[in-house]
DNA sequence: TGTACATCAGTGAACGCGCGTTCACTGATGTAC
DNA sequence: TGTACATCAGTGAACGCGCGTTCACTGATGTAC
């Protein structure tokens, strides 16, 4: 093979980035290797230093990716006609089964929480700005007084309650337990 | 150096697992690599094999003795005159500030939670019991009617605050944070 | 209690392996005229 | 539009490094008599 289309290099990009944001949270961002990332996005392993500087750039990349496609997600919430409504659609969404074992397409802050801590400095920075991106997206959803408080609280009941989850044996319990969060959602936001 | 007592032997031991408890909370499980670990224990790499079979027996063990230490301070609660009042005390300090910036000494949930995901199946099982053994003991202490998803709803409010505390600068704004979720696991309790 | 010897906790060098990274190379793309 | 040439996306081999693991070795401990 040899050289691309600059609009090909801009798609193998694009696919390098959505698959390391998969693999990152399905299998965590230390135990996923850089051949297994280009592998996936289709191609071999040494063509990865023509699209980032080093694993840690990919790793800064595919944080913002797949928090920007969360926070859009929610963003839906504040345009729509009823808010508070679509925060409901959202919250059980959050809280469903099918998120609680579906990983890689899940919350990214659920997903990857304890490595992002352990994350150098550089990263931490666009870590932070997400977070409180999310939490600025959510307040204005909720909207009203102590907003800001609530959507702390909502966002922290969310990733605990699908953390707690995955890390119980999947059983009809599950299904129970997060009836009960989507209820104490229901309470924190009100 | 020569042959150690079989009481040495026995404290080298307990020191390994206590050492690899704090730095697999503080750095993560796979980050942490073995001669850091024996380093911390006050002996070289060579000689863990003496101890364990291999690195993922040494997970286990500390993951059990974190847990098990977890729960040993909730269950004092379980024994205490006013069980309320303990359950509120151990509340206050599993959401304090001194929690959310000591991981090593803190919570091994909520301090290794999505690395916990990866481990292999022989891991799940004994991560598992110590995940229903912690919110047996929630629910004892709780006690009434619904103790049971109560327990649940507590823990994962507990995780969740203390992990998105984590995941913000550390600034002014995490007492008051920290504050909301002490009041709203107060109202999960009640 | 003393003696002779096997055991084995801990040391430190060495191993294979997979990782992130680098590099020479290919040949179609992009550009200058 | 055509031609000549520099660029560079992607390949696949190779690199150094740190990891988990193994091993020969030391010499005090533990044991048998």
């Amino acid at each position: 093979m040899a050289r691309a289309t600059a609009l090909e290099k801009s798609r193998s990009h694009d696919r390098i980035v959505h698959q390391a944001s998969l693999l990152f949270r399905e299998n965590g961002i230390e135990a996923t290797g850089l051949s297994e990332i280009m592998k996936a996005a289709g191609m071999t392993h040494g063509g990865f230093y023509r699209h980032f500087k080093s694993k840690h750039a990919l790793v800064a990349a595919a944080l913002t990716y797949a928090i920007t496609a969360a926070v859009s997600d929610m963003a839906e919430a504040e345009t729509a006609a009823d808010k508070r409504a679509a925060l409901g659609r959202y919250v059980a969404l959050y809280l469903s089964p099918e998120h609680v074992q579906n990983r890689a397409q899940g919350c990214p802050l659920a997903a990857m929480q304890s490595e992002l801590a352990h994350q150098p400095p550089e990263l931490q920075k666009p870590l932070e700005d997400g977070v409180a991106h999310v939490l600025a997206v959510l307040a204005a959803v909720i909207g009203g007084p102590a907003a800001a408080p609530k959507a702390q609280a909502l966002l922290a009941h969310l990733m605990g309650a699908v953390s707690l989850a995955r890390l119980s044996p999947p059983n009809v319990e599950t299904e129970t337990f997060l009836q009960a969060a989507r209820k104490t959602a229901a309470e924190i936001i009100a």
